[in-house]
Parts: C-alpha cells; structure tokens; sequence
DNA sequence: TGTTAGCACTCCTATTCAATGAGTGCTAAA
DNA sequence: TTTAGCACTCATTGAATAGGAGTGCTAACA
C-alpha cells in the first residue's frame, strides 16, 4: 500500500500531465503543488513509484508520466470527482431541448452532446435488440406486398421496418400471425424467438408464406447502431500530433463493428466504468481510454454510451459527464417507452374484452 | 491559344504532379515524357506557361505546380478520360450486390464505395423532398395517436415517416383526409404544398385538428441528409501532412449544411461537374477540389453525389467513378420507384372504378 | 533515520551552419 | 528557334553545438 505522501505526489503527478501533457518534474511537483517538500525528496519518492510500477520515463532525462497503473490508481483511490459545471449542465439540457421522438435522433444528439462537453470523442451504442423481450408485435400492409411491422419490446422500444414480401397476404391472414404471436411469444427473450418459431409454431401453422414471412420479421443484421460524435476531437489532443499514429487511430473509430463489441463488453450495472490504455484489450486503440455506462430504460439497461479519448484524459471531469449522460438518456427514453407501452397494454385490454 | 508544345508540357506537368505530388521541373519532364526537348527549351516553355497563369512556383528555385487555372484547363482540353477497370468495375458491382432497398441503405453505401475506390472523400446528397412533386399520399393509423405517413413523390420515392398527434383521429376521417389530399394535391411541387394547404385546402375542412396534422405531414427539417464516406481518405494524401491546415478541413467536413449547400449549387443537368479549387467559392474548402453528378429518377434528376479531395486530384480517374456510379445509383432508385409507384397507380385505379 | 543540498551526468530539443542539389533565368552559341 | 552552359537561388538535410530539464547519487544536516 503507498503512504500518504507516495499518494499525494502520484495525485499530483497525473494531475499535472492530465492538463499540460508534458512529462513532469520533480521541480515542478515541488513549486505548484504545496507539499513542502523539496524536489529531491520527491525525486526519491517518484523512484520508489516508478519501482512500484506508478509512473515511467519516456526517456532517462525527462520527468514522469503515468503508467496504466498509475491512471487506475488515481482513479480508483485518488481522483477527486469533479461536478459538472452549471453552466455546462445548462448546456446539456438546452441541446436536449429540441423535442425528440425517434430514437435515432436521440442517439445521434446525445453522441454528439458528449464530444462537445468533453472534447473527445462520444459513442453511444442504441438499444441492443437481442437482449430484450418481446412485448408485443403489430402488422401494417401497405401497398405491393409491403408490410409495415411493428414491434414493442419489453422495455417500450418502439422499432418500426417495413418488410417486403413476393406475394400480397390477405389481411385476414395477417389477424391470424398477430394473434399467434402476440399470445405465444409475450415475454419471450427476441434472442431465442426464432428458435421458438421453428420449433413450436411451425407445427401450428402449415403455411410456408407465413413462416418465412415470420422468419423476416425477427431477423434484422446483427450489426448495432453505434454512433460516434465529434472524431475530428482526437486532433486538437498534442499525443496525437504524428499523423502515422493518428491514422491508426482514426482506422480503428472506423471500425463500428470493433467499437461495438468492445463496448458490449463492458456493459454492467455498476455505474460508470473506465478501462485505460491496454486495458480495452484491443491492440489499435490500446493508446486510447474509454469512460462507459449503461443507459437504461425502467431501470433496465439497454445500451451503453460513452467517450473515448487519449489516455491522458481528464477522468474526473468525464466520469461526471457520462454519468450525467446515462441518467438524462435513461430518463428520456423511459419517458417515451411508457407512452408506448401504455398503449399496446390498452389495446391488448381491449381485445381480451 | 496555347500551342501543341505548350499543351502537351503543361499536360506532362500537371500529370506528374498529380502523380508525385511533388513540384515537377524541366529535367524530369524532359527525362521522362519523351517530348524530345532539352529541359531549357521546357524552362522557356514553362516560364511562358506561367505568365499565362497555368503554372506557378512555390518558391523561386523550385519546380512548377498547377494553378487552378492549369488544373481547369487539364480537365477541359487535355486529360485523356481513363476508364475504370474491370476489375474495378466488378468491385464496385460486388459492393452492390446485396438487396438494397431502403434508401438510406443506397446512399450509405453509395458514399463509402465512392471513398473506397478513389481513395478519396465520398460525398451523396439524399433526394431533395423540396424539390420533388407529390405523388400520393396514405395514412395509416397506429396504437396511440401515432399514424404512418407513406407519401410517394412524382420520382417514384417513398417516404415514410411516423407522426404523432395529441388525440386519435378517428378511421374515418383520415380517410376524408386522404381522398381530399390525393384528388387536389396531385402534381404539386411538394415545396409549395403547405401554401396551398393554407390557401385552399383550409376553406373546404373546417376543422383545425385536420389542419394542424396536414402541417405535420408536410413539414420536415429542411437539412438535408448528406453522406459522406472515408472522411480518414483524407489523410493519406501528403498535401495535408500539417495537422492545422487539416484540422480546418475536417471541420469543413464536418459541417453538412456547407457541404450539402455547395452541392446543391452544383447540380446541373450536364453530367459530370467540376469544381477546382477557388473555384468552390468557399473559403474553407479553398484547397479541394469536387467532383459532382446529378442522378435521377426516370431521368429527373433528384440528387447529387461526388466526391471531395485535394485540388492536386487524379480527375480522369475520379470523374469516370463518378459518372459510373451516377448511373449505378440511378439505375438502382429507378427500379425502386417503379415498384412503388406501380403500386400506387395501381390502387388508384382500383379506387376510380 | 529521514530530509535536503549539491553536483555530475544523461539525453532530449532547439539552433545554427554549411553542404547539397534541384531548379531557374539568362546569355551566347549552334 | 533551339540548345548548352553557367551563375544564382533557395529549400532541404545533416552534423555539430549549446542549452536545459531532469535524474541519481552522495554527503551533510536536523
């Protein structure tokens, strides 16, 4: 365990890199940071810390800059969580303003809410279908075939698609699938729903038309909506000033499908999570960290948002923000589920009757 | 008028520097482009060729560049067209060949296969609503108040959007609605159809519910929804090797409004249109050139697609992926609307009888 | 025993300087 | 009119150098 002045001088050390980028001195530690103590002795200390495996040299002669160890560290233990300016909380719900009833347009303003806050760059990874029950279903036909389904989840996702089919099915027919389905599969996970289909309701119904009809209506690509805001952020940081890196980099926020499934990966319950520099596990953005959350709906999680940026990133400041972040999307998409949902229920009353 | 020699040195200079991206001079040319020449024979030529405004130094004993003027004259009277490749060609085939048939898919991917075979910045710009005619119209009701809205343009496009309302309208009167609309809005550019609505249309259905829900129908954000694809394509062309000049492009990129207003004022009926340079009349994108075609619906234009890189651009190259893909993306949405407004004609039939 | 001052040492960074060489413009000869 | 030759310009490159920030060690001090 560090003693209290092994913390206070690895505190002071992050912090002073955070928000100058430079590799930092014992001099200097000395002079801005009121330890009374005098460089040499900090000298000694931040040896002992580099030993520990706290801090590092980029080269023999230069001050010390964090390890990933280092910026757990602080961040676990010494970080002190800074609030959210009022102002930028003003900020916030004013860009929220606007009235926002498609989802998409949520997810697309909140991406963009969290670079312009932060200065990195946002993600925010919609409402994973897979994950979530189904609540009820509806069948629209339009003209040519062309069937409008709509389908409810468990937590009040509304997700409309337009279908389209070879053949035009009588209505009457499509009164049939909705009733089955809807009786069936309530409260089923979407993910093993068509399994379910061909094992149990293929029996039922011998129609080939309708089960391939079926079979359309519950499968969408598998690839999730992610949605990044602000990448052009990741130029105005210093460690990015070689464009080879750079590059690289900008590759890697290329790849939604990577993005993606890192982020599922740490989807959890607890709050806001940090993962710094090699901890992503991922070889192209292992220079990068990444400040995550779920977002909810009825207290269910959904979906993750978050940023990602240089690992010399100001923690304290975006861990608030991210947080602030999932509760407000929470809120709001729990807000517009509940009109859905309410809705199907009335209407499913009113069949029973 | 320029002379044979003159042209064809101007030509080998432009080329070269497209291709080295480096200043080219007299030597090289001599050296390389068998114009049987001695280089102070193409250093007289040259020093002619700038005052001319064709050519320029970037210092005093550097090789020549092209002026916009230069580059504009390549394009009109010297490049050679150069085809795609098969293999390029089949490449492109291959991308389109899973089902598209949402439109927003097209264009999706329409811009990132404009970026992956130019290595260039992919730009589409989405069918222009505003500048469309309106076709026809259905409305159908949903749980909640919320109603599909399915309009079809003159094009043939189909638009679906879902709108909410305070109170559910009855079937009845949405039907009302529909055959009013339909008979009297026929052929009308969709840009003055909120005019007519509040001139004529208002005399004849007292009710304000009706109203205010035509408004919504026939409202949208006027933004235009922009594509772009490989915006990172950037960054591998040396003339944006300095990270401040390149910071200023991609925030040039990142703002769609410009971009989707600079595309507008190209679009044109004549083929492929080139803008070099200044020539974009755009301080911000003073160094990029843009390359643009109209596509069409039926042979109505209906939007623009290109693409946008450094002024020092392979055109013959670009201008044939351009065009080419002007015709895929063409061919594609003509298909499309004849399904839709098959259908849509086709209904209406049914209803006259 | 822990802290501090001093000092030699390292190594990055910035700067200067000269050499290099690509390229021009001009002039005179072919 | 074309070409060869030559003086001149100037960006680029590399080496050498000075400067400075920072360390590690040692010895003195409290």
């Amino acid at each position: 365990m560090l003693d209290e002045r092994k913390k206070k001088i690895l505190k002071a050390v992050v912090h002073n890199y955070i928000t100058t980028a430079m590799p930092v001195g014992s001099r200097s530690i000395a002079k801005k940071y009121r330890l009374d103590l005098s460089p040499a002795t900090i000298r000694n200390c931040m040896a002992d810390l580099e030993e520990l495996g706290y801090l590092t040299h980029p080269h023999i002669s230069a001050g010390r800059i964090p390890t990933d160890k280092g910026y757990r560290f602080y961040v676990n233990s010494l970080m002190e969580r800074k609030d959210l300016s009022s102002e930028e909380k003003t900020r916030i719900e004013k860009e929220y303003s606007h009235r926002m009833n498609k989802i998409d347009q949520i997810m697309e303003e909140t991406s963009q809410v969290l670079s312009l806050i932060s200065h990195y760059t946002g993600l925010v990874l919609a409402p994973n279908l897979e994950k979530s029950i189904f609540h009820h279903l509806e069948l629209v036909p339009l003209e040519n075939g062309r069937i409008l389904s709509i389908l409810i989840t468990g937590s009040g996702l509304v997700k409309n698609r337009i279908i389209e089919t070879e053949e035009t099915l009588p209505k009457e027919r499509l009164g049939e699938i909705l009733n089955l389905v809807n009786a069936r599969l309530s409260n089923l996970p979407l993910k093993r729903i068509k399994e379910f289909i061909s094992d149990q309701l293929k029996i039922e119904t011998s129609s080939a038309k309708i089960w391939e009809l079926m079979n359309q209506i519950f499968t969408w690509d598998g690839v999730e909506e992610l949605y990044l805001g602000g990448r052009i952020n990741i130029l105005e940081h210093p460690e990015f000033k070689d464009l080879a890196r750079t590059k690289s980099v900008f590759q890697a926020l290329e790849e939604k499908r990577l993005l993606a499934e890192i982020l599922n990966r740490t989807a959890s319950n607890e709050g806001v999570k940090v993962l710094i520099g090699k901890e992503t596990r991922c070889r192209k953005i292992r220079d990068l960290s990444l400040i995550t959350s779920v977002y909810r709906i009825n207290g269910r999680p959904v979906g993750v948002l978050g940023i990602i940026g240089p690992r010399r990133m100001e923690y304290s400041k975006v861990i608030s923000l991210v947080n602030f972040m999932a509760k407000i999307v929470s809120k709001v998409l729990t807000n517009l589920s509940h009109t859905a949902k309410s809705l199907s229920e009335e209407k499913a009353e009113r069949n029973v009757r």
